[in-house]
DNA sequence: ATGCCGTGGAAACCACGA
């Protein structure tokens, strides 16, 4: 089974590209992230008719996140992250389909930090890790994957210095990934590739996928049950050279049935 | 070294992204 996350950037934008892609790389079941698009225009038909099911949860101008899945059908557990009723930003979902759970995230960017959006980031990054250790407990096979908005890292990133003073780069970001995966999660890309320069985000200017300057900033963290099942994983690089394209690549990972 | 580009929404500019 393979399972992929994709930041598309404007589900406007990048429909076509969308499409493509699920054409060729043809993932069992698909996260996405920034579609930028009100609940009520989501083209629920257009992904049906490329042969997914799918769960949404909207938002007009910005954020939003679904779930794709094709042929096995997607039950949904919630679409807010516990812990805060003030939150109204659409940035998670929690689906089960078959016996997995499946964790769709955009956790935010943070930028310019010091201040409050860094604020946000943390506090949704502290509501997140407890929820996460939740599920970890429950001993399920479960997958948290998203744009995280954080660069592990120095090797996740192309120059340390221009990140330096970035809110996916500073200390307190990377130490609250630290803590997540501390509670027993698999990195299941750093695993598959335990040295190698991995980017999963250029930017769209200064030439950056050209010269590849990249970071890694989205992820796939699996429990136990489903780190013994992984045997493959990667970027679809070529993707982010296409025409229209975001500034994101899609990341997936294999599974062994 | 820098939102230099891309997107969406409102309104012909601004917010936001990383």
């Amino acid at each position: 089974m393979k399972i992929a996350t994709y930041n598309i950037n404007g589900m406007n934008a990048r429909l076509p590209v969308l499409l493509k892609w699920l054409g060729e790389s043809k993932p069992d079941i698909a996260c996405l992230q920034e579609l930028k698009m009100p609940q009520e225009n989501f083209p629920e038909e257009v992904i049906k008719n490329a042969g997914y099911n799918v769960v949404w949860r909207g938002q007009k101008s910005w954020n939003g996140v679904a779930v794709l899945s094709k042929e096995r059908p997607i039950t949904e557990i919630t679409r807010t992250l516990p812990g805060d009723a003030e939150d109204e930003q659409s940035r998670y979902l929690e689906v089960t389909i078959g016996d997995l759970t499946i964790v769709c995230l955009y956790l935010p960017n943070g930028n310019p930090a010091p201040g409050p959006k860094f604020d946000y980031k943390l506090k949704w990054f502290e509501r997140f890790n407890a929820h996460a250790k939740e599920l970890f407990s429950s001993d399920k096979p479960v997958v948290l994957t998203g744009d995280y908005n954080v660069i592990p890292t120095e090797n996740d990133v192309y120059k340390v210095k221009h990140v330096e003073k970035d809110a996916l780069f500073l200390p307190e970001t990377r130490e609250a990934f630290q803590k997540l995966v501390s509670q027993g999660w698999t990195d299941a890309i750093r695993k598959l590739y335990p040295d190698e320069k991995i980017y999963t985000y250029w930017d769209f200017f200064r030439n950056a996928y050209n010269r590849n300057a990249g970071m890694r900033i989205d992820h796939f963290l699996l429990s136990p049950l489903v780190d013994k099942k992984l045997v493959a994983g990667g970027v679809d690089k070529e993707v982010r050279g296409w025409e229209k394209t975001s500034d994101h690549a899609p990341v997936w990972i294999e599974l062994k049935d």
